[in-house]
Formats: C-alpha cells, structure tokens, sequence
RNA sequence: AAAAUAGACUAUCCUAUCGCUUUUUAAAGAGGAAAGUCCGAACAACAUAGAGCAGCGUGCUUCCUAACAGGAAGGGGAAUCUUCGGAUUCUACAGCAAGUGCCACAGAAAAUUACCGCCUUCGGGUAAGGGUGAAAAGGUGGGGUAAGAGCCCACCGCUGAUUUGGUGACAAAACAGGCAUAGGUAAACCUCACGCGUUGCAAGAUCAAAUAGGCUAGCUGCCGCAAGGCAAAAGGGUGGCUCGUCCGAUGCUAGUGGGUAGAUUGCUACAGAUAAACAGUGAUGUUUGUCGAAGAUAAAUGAUAGGACGGUGGGUAACCACUGACAGAAUUCGGCUUAUCGGUUUAUUUUCUCU
RNA sequence: GGCGCUGUAGUUCAACGGAUAGAAUAGGCGUUUCCUAAACGCUAGAUGCGGGUUCGAUUCCCGCCGGGGCCA
C-alpha cells in the first residue's frame, strides 16, 4: 500500500476549477461534512483515463487572515487525505470522484486526528457499495 | 555581582516512520523581519521619451553609497538636569527682509491700529499707563519732554557690510545703523534651489491546439509637364495641456501571419556574507583568507510519535499539567517602518560586596 | 505579486483650520388614542488608533489598523 502524493494527484487544470465554483452547475455536487464542504465532478471530461482522482484544498483568506494559519491547515488536510486514501481504494470499494474539493468551513484550527477521522468518513461515504441509487 | 538604558548577534534541538519540490541521483530545501509596499535601484518593455507649461517629490552643512526621503559626523534650535564648566534627549531645520490669504473668543485695536487716558496755544500732538490674548510695533534702566516717544545715552537683542577661523552649515571679533525689519502662520497659496519619460516579472521572450477572422502591401476623384497640392482633416496615439510628430474613411486586388488555453523561458552567483589587517572621528572603503548557495506556480519546504531544552501554573520536594515568540519565499537587491517569547555579547550609568 | 481609493451617531450623508461636530432615519421617554399606526415634543448616541505642525485639527503632515477597487 503506497501512501504518496505527487504533483499529477493536485487540481490545477484552471477550467476544472472555474466550473467547480460555478453557481448552477449541472456536473458538480456537493456535501457538507463539518468541518469540510466538499465538491466534486464524477467524471473528468476534460482531462480523462487519469488513475488518481485529483483534489483540490482550499482554505478561506476571510476566516484564517495569517498565512501561517492557512499552511498548517492546507498541511494536515493534505496529509489526512494522503493517509487514509490508499484503505478506500482496495476491492469492493466505489470509486472515488475523479474531481474532488476539500473547502475548510471552520472557524479554529482543529487538530490532526480530528481532521483524519472527519477524512475518514468522507471517504467512506463516497466509496460504501450501497450508495449507488443516490 | 545585580539592575536600567542603548547597540550588535542569534531565532529551540535530536531520532524514527510515512511523504513533497528541485535536480547534476545523492544532495539541497522559509525569514530577521520572507510582512507593510513607505522610499531607492537593478532588470525589462514602450522609440521619439523632443520643446514649453503644468504636475509630483526633496529641503541646515559636509561626507558615505550603485542610488535614496537611508546612514555617519557636525552646525543651529528646543526641552530637562546642573557643581553654571557643562551633560543628556529630541529636532520635516530654505524663504512671511517678494506677493496674496487667514488669525475664532476675548480685547480699544489682530495690521498703514487709536477707545479710555496723558498733554494742549483746542488746530492738534502722543503711544508712557489700561484688566485681553497664542500673538499688541525691540527689552531693562537713566536722561529728556507740555505730555510723550530710540528723541538721546548705557547694557542686552536685531540688521548690514568687513576681518579672522572652518571644505561648509556656522562661529568669533571689532565697526556701522536708532531699528519703517514693524505680530503669527509656508505640515496656507506661493517663491527659490535640486531631481523626476511612462509602465512593472500579470514586465518581456520563445513554441503553439481548438474557435474566431485578423494583419500587411498596392490601387482610387480633381489640379499640375513634374515635384507635389487639394479632396482630407475631423478623429486617434505620443502620461495632462499647447506646439511638434506619427497614424489616418470605405471599397477592390494580392500575400500571410498574429495570437488565446497550455508549455518553456525570464529564475536565481553576487552593488553576497563574514574574520583579520590597513585607511578614516565615523558611516564606509581597500587587501587577503574563509564560507554560502530555496526556486514553487490553485504554489513544495511537511505530518505523526518519542526524547532533550526553554517558558507558565501548581507543589516543601520528587514531580504533574499546559505550552513553544512574531510569523511562511513568489524577479532580485539596498534601506525605512511595524510585529516579536527568549538567549549571547558590547558600552554607559546606578547600587551592593571584597581588596 | 503590483497599483490607486477610502474611513464621521446603529444606518445614509454634511461640516473654510475656530468645538456645544449638523441633518435624515433607526432607538428610548412622553402627549394624543379604547389600543396601535401616523403626528407632535423631549432625549441618549460618533470623528479608526498613535504621534507631529498650529494658539487651536474631523480638516494639514507622518506611521500603523481596517474596508473596498483595478491589472491575466
């Protein structure tokens, strides 16, 4: 079980981006999972036949005004992403979006294995076999 | 030895596991402020960036510097202390002796002043005294006078030119002028001196899908042998205005490239840091030695665990709990400003102890 | 990353360097009404922070702190 991260894994492709945050959007849906707000895109239509899902970590400049603040939470986001994706990517689990967006919707700084459960249970949700019909 | 003030330096460390970025594949990987973007430059593009005006900035002197509104050393001024010798701290500090404006309330009067008063030969003279005010026409004392007044004199102040000292700001000396220089304000307009082309790496360069259809060159009616002029100068560019300068309708024909997404580059090695010696009061400079090397791009430099070290609180103590200053590169440097738990060190002052 | 602008009552705006900082609206109290609304009267409430220039600063200058805008 690899735990990596590379650079092919992040979100930078800057029309993905722009139709994520797009109001209205047919493609895009949404789930709230507090302290997360999570977007994403089933399928990659721009840039498809990708093995990785590729995210994106947001974090607001309006709540987290220094940007020490906005580093260590965008760090542990991704760290808690990198170490629980590989256990949700074994056999009689769904695939996960090809297009996710983590936007971080609290308002103090939580610490790391808080932020690694509340991982956890997203990528359970999107993963559980029985979630098909939704 | 302790405390205070000022300056300089430093900016928690180690191990393990799992990772990220760069690339020379076995190494490197946040700061003193990386911050604010307040100044100054490098670098790059725009080719007329030319002339005048306007505008903006700076404002005691000399020096340092690539440059600066930064720094150093001085000069003048102010405040505090004083053993009256001076010391410390601060200082946007050119010009209201060119013009214009403004000066509330109080006060007779706020700037070619004249209400009360004083004197009077009743025409007038005068600014001594008058409660105000931030500011009231050099100050104090004496003489003088009808009453007064630099009207006259002494000392102090002011102004001017001279000499001496200093690179200079300026200082000192002696001389002259009764002082109409008439109060304050230039972080009021303004004047004077000096400086400033504009835009900022999202500058710019190279490669280059899809979509769209752009770009360049030539031709055009009239006058003239021709050069050329008129139609055709409205309009646009050149930071604002004027001059100057460049482009300049529509249509037809011919040719073909421009450029968005994206990628590469600019992109990290020098106005570097530091030690010693020398020069200099100093900022700083020179020589020699040593050392250093982030380069990401929806943006890496980390996460977790353990230990050490430091801090805070509790406890007689062993120890326990909490915690790790300010803060995160974005083209690069030099400064300034602001934030900052601590530690090291230098200088000065004060107090205490010992000799 | 770079470059402009801006800050006054709870809100929207005023105010030549002269102070008791004004107006509308919102708030509170009262009058009127059987009660409420409207109307009328009274009332509390502010110059973002720190320095400087000036006799005097919301205004002028400097430094911070906010807010918002432009540049692909």
């Amino acid at each position: 079980m690899k735990f990596t991260f590379s650079k092919s894994e992040r979100l930078t492709h800057i029309k993905i981006i722009d139709s994520l945050f797009e109001k209205d959007s047919r493609i895009v849906e949404e789930r709230f999972v507090y302290p997360f707000r999570v977007l994403y895109i089933r399928e990659n239509t721009f840039e498809p036949g990708l093995e990785q899902p590729q995210i994106l970590i947001s974090v607001p400049k309006r709540r987290f005004s220094k940007a020490v603040d906005r580093n260590t939470l965008k760090r542990r986001i991704r760290e808690a992403y990198r170490l629980n994706k590989p256990h949700f990517q074994v056999e009689g689990k769904l695939k996960l979006p090809d297009v996710l967006a983590f936007v971080y919707i609290g308002s103090t700084i939580e610490p790391s294995d808080k932020i690694h459960k509340k991982m956890a249970a997203i990528l359970d949700k999107f993963t559980l076999p029985n979630e098909t019909a939704n």
